[in-house]
DNA sequence: GCCGACACGGTCCTTACCTCA
DNA sequence: CGTGAGGTAAGGACCGTGTCG
């Protein structure tokens, strides 16, 4: 058993945890997998993807499986609390690609189609999309029968939700529409943008599915929110980022108490290394009888026990190989030793 | 098969804007 | 009302990878 630590490269971090310790999408808050074992989580993360290929109808899906490869670690970083699990009309939100449970649910969205599309002050005029491939008006693109009318959570306004609740009037949503427009009518590009608490939680969702897209995925959800397959695109790095953040934080809060554990580890062994030597000097009888030695078989972890004639010129080391009576006990740390944490600080994970 | 150019997507760092205490 | 902190959308540099000639 090895315990792996990865701290930095998140492309790598936490590779080595096994599938079978996948977190669940479905868990409810910040959920973080720590696996033991060393694995090839190249090889790994290419057999899974291989495994999502094979439920992939499309073949053009197939030609973008890199662009799905999930991570080997699942981080849900919504808040626990406030934010909805899904978007409040979570039953109208059909993502775009085959879900995990194999459900594609692209087609079962057409009576979204229903909708009006709704005006979206996040949305620059037309002409805007071509600057993010001819790929949104192809005949051929799937995305059309994903619409979603997100206007209708912005009080028929078409302006920042945020700003109509947090206001508790439509003046604010009203304002941030003009400004908005006026903006658009300007010929400048808005500088900063907010999505939606629908959006972001849709986003969140997709999130879930894929933390990273392909940009059949990626003009979908554009389409399907409403927004420019760029912005879809800048949400994704940034909830990238901030997965890695967050995961970077927990890294570090998880070495700091290993290291709290380990110092606390040497201390103990430290003293109990005291008592042993002043035990010898107190007690030379013990050092006659027959040494015996336990040796730890570093792969099956099995402790072999072997006697061996005591040398008579034993020196300090020989105390912590030598049982001594009502001390035998601290012979299991040397197994222990290794692994301070598996007994000492359960990781967050652990808790789940 | 090797190599250079190119496109594309990712990370990282940074900036600018917005909201809130 | 002004201000600083925190969150976040977006820009840009850089890098790795795949493709093509």
């Amino acid at each position: 058993m090895e315990l792996g630590l990865s701290l930095g490269d998140a492309s790598n971090a936490f590779a080595f945890v096994d599938k079978s310790h996948k977190v669940s999408a479905k868990g409810l808050g910040f959920c973080m997998g720590l696996g033991v074992g060393i694995v090839n989580s190249r090889e790994d993360e290419k057999l899974e993807a291989d495994e999502r290929d094979s439920a992939l109808k499309d073949s053009d899906e197939m030609e973008e499986k890199k662009d799905s490869t999930d991570p080997p670690i699942q981080l849900d970083l919504l808040p626990p609390g406030p934010v909805p699990r899904k978007p409040p009309s979570s039953s109208q939100l059909i993502f775009p690609w085959p879900t995990e449970n194999g459900n594609s649910e692209a087609g079962s969205s057409g009576h979204l189609g229903a909708t009006a599309r709704g005006f979206d002050v996040n949305r620059l005029p037309a002409a805007e999309d071509a600057d993010d491939g001819a790929a949104v008006s192809s005949p051929n693109s799937t995305v059309s029968s994903f619409q979603m009318d997100f206007s209708i959570y912005r009080g028929g306004s078409g302006g920042n939700k945020r700003d109509a609740e947090t206001s508790g009037n439509e003046v604010e949503a009203e304002r941030a529409s003009s400004r908005a427009s006026d903006e658009e009518e300007n010929g400048l590009t808005r500088k900063k943008l907010r999505l939606s608490k629908e959006q972001s939680a849709f986003l969140e969702e997709s999130f879930k599915e894929h933390n990273t897209l392909n940009p059949k995925q990626k003009l979908a959800l554009a389409k399907q929110l409403n927004l420019r397959p760029r912005q879809v695109e800048v949400w994704f790095q940034n909830r990238r980022a901030r997965t890695k953040l967050k995961q970077t934080e927990v890294d570090c809060e998880y070495l700091k108490r290993c290291c709290e554990t380990l110092t606390e580890e040497n201390r103990r062994l430290q003293k109990e290394l005291q008592e042993l030597r002043a035990l010898k000097t107190s007690h030379p009888f013990y050092m006659q009888l027959p040494a015996t030695t336990l040796t730890m078989c570093p792969s099956c972890e099995r402790v072999a026990t072997t006697s061996t004639t005591p040398s008579p010129t034993t020196d300090a080391t020989a105390a912590t190989t030598t049982p001594i009576p009502n001390k035998a006990s601290a012979l299991s740390l040397t197994k222990h030793r290794f692994y301070p944490f598996s007994h000492a600080y359960a990781h967050p994970s652990a808790a789940s």
